[in-house]
DNA sequence: TTATCATATCAAATAATTTTGATATATGCA
DNA sequence: TGCATATATCAAAATTATTTGATATGATAA
């Protein structure tokens, strides 16, 4: 069940439209990084680097994004890869043209 | 320039989002009415009426949704009519459909 | 003008969200 | 097993948002 509301509010943050941004342009950054490189999404340390956030802080957004249905998480041995859940996406701009009569 | 950040929070807030509702519905209430009902929108007090709010906190959520550019104002005497700004709404959509290539 | 009504604004109180640092859990590897 | 690494969770602090009651502004009408 879609919760507009919601939704609204998970991208209502700055940094996590950011981040959202971020998995749909997939990471791409030099240097070191903690967890390989995959076509699978973009994981928790990857998104530490890209805006210098602490460990904590980020995890605490991509459960928000999660528990919004906006992010689906991969965990892959240690790591964990997210990427965008454009479902959601596509059924909140659905809902929105309903309720709104656009 | 449209944020959608700033949409997004003006819509993540249960009450506006049933203000928003209200809006695209039109008000239509038995009983005495504070202002003279009218096909511009809907004004404060009947806002206040519907959802059983006082003024100054139906002032402030209006307040939010205009500078959002989710609702216009129309001054009429000593009312306000409230619309909905659907250009926004569909700007926003738009937007989102691009941001997240859906 | 004065009284009344609708809305706006303000400051204080309350509530909700976000950030941080510490610690916990879980996996992989030597 | 024991250690290192990645992520999760927790409680406290900091920040931001919302609500309220009081007062201000602005328009209408007597």
């Amino acid at each position: 069940m879609l919760e507009p509301v919601k939704i609204s509010k998970a991208l209502s943050e700055p940094i996590r439209y950011k981040i959202m941004l971020l998995l749909v342009n997939q990471y791409s950054r030099e240097g070191p990084q903690c967890c390989s490189s995959s076509t699978e999404g973009v994981c928790n340390c990857e998104i530490m680097a890209e805006f210098g956030m602490i460990q904590s802080r980020v995890s605490y957004h991509m459960k928000e994004l999660t528990e919004a249905g906006l992010v689906t998480e991969k965990p892959f041995g240690k790591w964990k890869y997210y990427s965008l859940n454009t479902e959601t996406l596509k059924d909140y701009v659905t809902r929105l043209g309903m309720d709104f009569k656009l």
